[in-house]
DNA sequence: GTCTTGACTAAGC
DNA sequence: GGCTTAGCCAAGA
């Protein structure tokens, strides 16, 4: 076998890690996309994290709404769909929002 | 191969 | 406390 890696190019594997990555993430706790980066073994690599969850395929049960931007808050504008969903999700988790933001001393990992 | 874009982050004002 | 700037690094055009 030489390098030659069909059906999988090198940066799907490294979504694909890093979509197995955000799935280890407990039920209930929140992680930093820099945090989920250096679980991946790669650090410095946070919006890479971010572009992995965007190509996020449909209908896969990677838990994205668990990752958050550093600081305790979501990526998103407040007011955007995706931001009530992944608010939604956590809550129904038992995670807080504290004037919009998560305080990762409690959920955080 | 170069340039722009981005679900980031930390520091500065 | 909120906006701006700069640093970061890979994907996409």
């Amino acid at each position: 076998m030489r390098g030659k890696r069909s059906t999988s190019s090198r940066t799907e594997q490294a979504f694909r890690h890093i979509w197995q990555t955000v799935k280890t993430i407990p039920r209930g706790r929140v992680a930093a996309y820099g945090e989920v980066a250096q679980m991946a073994g790669m650090p410095r690599r946070a919006r890479l994290v971010g572009t992995a969850l965007r190509n996020l395929p449909d209908g896969s049960r990677v838990p994205w709404h668990r990752v958050i931007a550093a600081g305790g808050k979501p990526a998103f504008p407040p007011d955007s769909r995706a931001y009530r969903e992944q608010r939604k999700k956590l809550e129904a988790e038992g995670v807080v929002f504290i004037n919009g933001r998560i305080d990762f001393s409690r959920y955080g990992l």
